[in-house]
RNA sequence: GUGCCCAUAGUUUAGUGGUAAAACUUCGGGUUGUGGUUCCGACAUCGAGGGUUCAAUUCCCUCUGGGCACCCCA
């Protein structure tokens, strides 16, 4: 076998892809804390766990989220596989998982079903603050009911998570837009509205006029922010049925003492939405912008246009955890798996050194989480580290304890030091608490 | 994708047209059985590539990565 001369690497090929990092020390803890908290409180609402691929195929997204929207035409990675699949990396949760309810024919259980997911998503964006190409989003998606209680539900649930997350004082940014038929004829008005009005618009905002008017609703150019205040609102064009909808699922949110502002320039970018739209912002702070954290919908066409037989009225939600880790009111979740050693163990002389793995083993099936630096020789040093990392006790095992089949226990703040045959240390350690 | 700013050891920062200084961290040692002290030593082809120059980490260009605004979005 004849091995290859290892070129060295250039420091370019050696940095993570742009917009994508890795997760190291803390920012795990951190992230593996929110996710598991996040997991807790869904359940206590009635969700369950799926976990769908991270690629699809590229018509999935493409039928769901819509041409025509920036996520589809500029930021999708897509990719063809050797076998000749068009797939794409998820660029959100939604699309698959509404894909997997109509695949495992799950509009014939008990409707409707409640999921929660969690992982990375894909989205070929330039980098800034709390955006990356890879990003995390923990998400809950409610299929097969179209009733508001269950839109108040989801809201409930993201208001719940955050606030266990540290968040205070969240508001809700709500809007509705309307059914299909409502949208279409506000649609319409709106234009109207707009090409009167053309030549007071910023060129991007006349551009947006022929793709996607609804756009030109959250538009920060001041010449568009003026015309806005007198474009015909939707809320008075909504239907009957999508009026009562949104009525209701705002007395949800009152009797819930859920915080809300009715944003009627809030439309949402992905095509699939239909009647509730929702987001929820970062804290205020100087200087900055305050970034949408959480963002949601309801989604009645969706399964209809992925290809089911029948309607599966659902609302979503996705939470950003990026960017919630990142908040100033995030507090650090420790997850459950961290288990902070109470013992660090060190060995002195060659024996000691030999034996020390079977001592380390014996701690571990007792479950008590032991730190150690085996590699090194000296005592001074060994403490050194053990005094570094905090560990209030530390176990000695040297040359005459090797030989007696005992441990010394130290106690780290007072210095004090027992010894402890090998065979009680179990119990020792559990009467130190 | 467009525009502006940035890039020196693991980290935070000096500095210069003649191949780099410091602090902290890490590693080794002074101390082959007892710790936050102290002392000594080690660790940077100055993000990558190209150009100008006798000479570039320093000037210019491109790329890569980061930050900010726009676009858009979690």
């Amino acid at each position: 076998m004849s091995t290859k001369p290892t070129t060295p690497k250039k420091s370019q090929e050696l940095a993570s892809p742009k917009g994508m990092r890795d997760i190291i020390g803390d920012d795990y803890y951190k992230f593996q804390g929110f996710f598991e908290k996040a997991q807790e409180i869904a359940v206590y609402y009635g969700f369950s766990p799926i976990a769908t691929p991270i690629l699809e195929h590229e018509d999935t997204f493409m039928t769901s989220i819509g041409a025509g929207t920036d996520i589809i035409d500029k930021e999708m990675y897509s990719l063809k596989t050797k076998g000749g699949d068009q797939l794409a990396m998820r660029p959100e949760g939604t699309a698959g998982v509404m894909r997997a309810y109509i695949e495992h024919g799950m509009q014939s259980l008990p409707q409707p079903l409640l999921f929660y997911y969690y992982g990375p998503m894909f989205r070929h964006d330039k980098p800034q603050r709390g955006r990356y190409r890879q990003l995390h989003q923990f998400g809950l998606e409610a299929i097969g009911s179209e009733k508001s209680i269950i839109d108040a539900l989801l809201i409930k649930t993201t208001i719940a998570i955050l606030e266990e997350s540290g968040a205070k004082d969240l508001v809700v940014q709500i809007n509705s837009m309307g059914d299909k038929e409502d949208r279409v004829s506000y649609t319409r008005e709106l234009t109207n509205y707009y090409k009167k009005h053309i030549s007071e618009l910023s060129a991007l905002d006349q551009e947006r006029l022929k793709v996607n008017p609804l756009r030109i609703l959250d538009s920060k150019d001041p010449g568009t922010i003026a015309v806005n205040q007198g474009a015909p609102d939707i809320v008075s064009h909504l239907g009957a049925a999508a009026k009562k909808h949104f009525k209701e699922v705002l007395e949800a949110l009152d009797e819930m003492g859920i915080s809300y502002e009715i944003n009627k320039n809030l439309v949402r970018g992905l095509s699939y939405y239909t009647r509730t739209v929702f987001e929820i912002q970062e804290p205020e702070q100087e200087g900055i912008e305050p970034l949408t954290i959480a963002a949601g919908g309801r989604y009645d066409l969706l399964a209809r246009q992925l290809g089911a037989k029948k309607d599966a009225p659902a609302m979503g939600v996705g939470i950003g955890v990026d960017r919630v880790i990142e908040t100033s009111w995030f507090k650090d979740l420790s997850p459950r798996i961290m288990k902070k050693p109470k013992v660090y163990f060190i060995q002195v002389g060659l024996d000691a050194k030999l034996k020390s793995l079977n001592v380390i083993e014996i701690l571990r099936k007792a479950h008590i989480p032991v730190m150690q630096a085996l590699s090194k020789d000296s005592l001074s040093a060994q403490l050194a580290v053990a005094e570094k990392a905090g560990v209030p006790y530390t176990i000695i095992f040297g040359q005459k304890e090797a030989m007696e089949h005992s441990v010394i226990v130290r106690n780290m703040d007072t210095r004090s030091q027992d010894n402890v045959p090998i065979a009680e240390l179990h119990t020792y350690l559990k009467s130190l608490k």
